[in-house]
DNA sequence: CATAAACTATTACGTTACGTTAGAATCAAT
DNA sequence: ATTGATTCTAACGTAACGTAATAGTTTATG
C-alpha cells in the first residue's frame, strides 16, 4: 500500500492530480487509514498506467472512465490499440519535424512553401478517427457480436476518400428519411428509403440480415449514442427511423 | 488575402480559434474589411505555422506571444530549436510504445513490471527542461550579451539539487534585503546585502562586473518579467533593489 | 517525549484554451 | 429577392487540474 505521495513522486504526477481522480471517479484508492488518508495498491497502480497510456492518446477522463469501468474491457487488446495509435502519433511527430526541415531549407533558399505543405503535418483527423474508432470498439455494449466485427474488419480496411464518401453517402440517406417525416413510418417512400438504408449497410459494413437490421433499428433509440447522433440531423428522426425499421422487417419475414 | 474560414479550414483549426488568437492579440489579421470582416494575409499564415509549431511542443499562448513579439526573434534558431524538441518528444513516445509492448509481454508471461519501467517513460521532465531552456534563450531581450550567455553556459551544467540550492539561496538574499526597506538604498546593511547579491550572481552565474551589475540593476524595473518576479517577494522590492544596486555601482567607481 | 517538519485532507476559487450558444449583420448564389 | 452560408460580437460553459487556505496527522530529531 502507498501513500498518496509516494505514488504521486513514483508516477511522476501531482497530488492534486490524485486528488482530482478520487473525486471524479476515476482512480479511488483502495483504501483509507482512520485518519482518512489514501491508500493505493498494486492493482491502482496498473489501472493508472492504463490511464496514463490513454491520456497520452489525448483522450479526456471521461472517456477513460467509461472504457476503464467496462466490464467487457480487454487489457490485452487495449495495450495492441494503443500501440498502434502512439505508433500513429510518433509517425505525425516525423512528418512535422519533416516540415520543421522543410521550413529551414524554404527560408534558407528563399523560396515559398506551399500551403499544403505547411500545415498538412499538424493534421490530426487521422488519428482523431482511429481514437474515434477506439473508443467505439473497447466502449461497446454489443462488442461481442459478430455483425460488429464483420463491420470492423471492413471498415479498418478503408481509406480517407472512401470512408468519406460513405459518410457522405449516409448523411444523404438520413437525409432523405428526415425528409419524409411528415408522412408515417409504413409510406412507401419511407420503406424504399429504409431499404437504401440497408443496402448501404451490406454494401459497405456487413451483410445486414433482417435479423440484424431489427436489432440495428432498436439500437437506434435504445442506445444513446447512436440515438443522439441520428437525432442532430433532425430531431425525432432516430424514433421514426427505427419505427420505419420494424416495419420493414415485419414485411420482409411475411 | 484570405477569409476566416478559408485560414481555418486551410489550418485545420476552428474559426473560434482563430477569433480567440485574435483576441489575445497573438494573431491579429493584417486587415479588416469595412464590414469588419478579418483578413489574413501571408505574413499571417507563416506566423500561424510558427504557432502550431510551438503549440505542437505545448508552450502556452501567452509564452508564444512574447517569443514571437521578440524583436529579437530568429525563426531560423527558433526552428532548429523545434527540431530538437520534437525529436526529444518523438524518442518519449518510442519509449512509451516500448513500454505498452513490455506490458503487453508481462501479461503474457503473467510476471510483474517494476514500477519504474511501468512509469519511467511517460516522464517529461527532460522535455520541460529544455522546453525552459528554450523559452528563456528566445525570449530574452539580452541574449546576445556575453553575460547572458556565460550565465546559459554555467547554468545548463546544473543538477536539480544545486539548482534548488542557488534558488535558495537568492530568495534568502532578497528577502534579507526586503527586511531592509524601511532604511534607505544607501545604508550600510542595504549595501552589504548587495554586495551579497553581486557575490551570488558572481559565485553562481558569471563574473558580475560592476557595468553588468549596473545593467542588472536597471533590467529590475525596465523588464516585467524580472520586476514581477521579484515584487512577489515584497512589492516594491524591485524598485528598491534597483535603485540600490545603482548606489553601489556609483560609488564602486568612485 | 515534545515539537517541528513533512504529509495529508477538505473546500473552494482561479486558469487556460478554447467550445458553444445567441442574435444580428453581410455575402454569394439562385 | 430571398435563402443559405459566413461573419461579427458578446457572453457563458467546460475540462483538468493549479493554487491557496485552513486544519488534522505522522515522522524525524534534539
Amino acid at each position: 500500500m502507498y501513500k498518496i505521495k509516494e505514488v504521486a513522486d513514483m508516477v511522476g504526477i501531482s497530488v492534486r492530480t490524485l486528488h482530482h481522480y478520487d473525486e471524479i471517479g476515476l482512480l479511488k484508492p483502495d483504501s483509507t487509514t482512520e485518519a482518512g488518508y489514501r491508500l493505493y495498491s498494486e492493482k491502482d497502480l496498473e489501472k493508472l498506467q492504463q490511464i496514463l497510456f490513454f491520456k497520452e492518446l489525448d483522450f479526456d477522463l471521461k472517456t477513460i472512465k467509461e472504457i476503464l469501468s467496462n466490464p467487457n474491457f480487454d487489457k490485452r487488446r487495449a495495450l495492441e490499440l494503443h500501440k498502434q495509435l502512439l505508433i500513429k502519433k510518433r509517425d505525425r511527430l516525423n512528418k512535422i519535424i519533416e516540415c520543421v526541415e522543410d521550413t529551414i531549407e524554404s527560408i534558407e533558399r528563399g523560396i515559398k512553401m506551399s500551403k499544403d505543405n505547411m500545415f498538412e503535418a499538424f493534421d490530426m483527423s487521422e488519428i482523431e478517427k482511429y481514437k474515434q474508432k477506439y473508443a467505439e470498439e473497447t466502449k461497446q455494449k454489443y462488442g461481442h457480436t459478430d455483425a460488429y466485427k464483420e463491420s470492423m474488419a471492413k471498415t479498418s480496411k478503408y481509406t480517407n476518400k472512401d470512408w468519406e464518401n460513405i459518410i457522405q453517402r449516409q448523411s444523404e440517406i438520413y437525409r432523405e428519411i428526415a425528409e419524409l417525416m411528415d408522412r408515417t413510418p409504413d409510406d412507401e417512400d419511407v420503406q424504399r428509403a429504409v431499404e437504401k438504408w440497408r443496402q448501404h449497410i451490406t454494401d459497405n459494413f456487413y451483410y445486414c440480415t433482417i435479423d440484424i437490421f431489427r436489432g440495428l433499428g432498436e439500437l437506434y433509440v435504445i442506445d444513446d449514442r447512436f440515438k443522439n447522433n441520428i437525432n442532430k440531423i433532425q430531431e425525432g428522426l432516430a424514433e421514426f427511423l427505427s419505427e420505419a425499421i420494424r416495419v420493414y422487417c415485419d414485411r420482409a419475414e411475411e
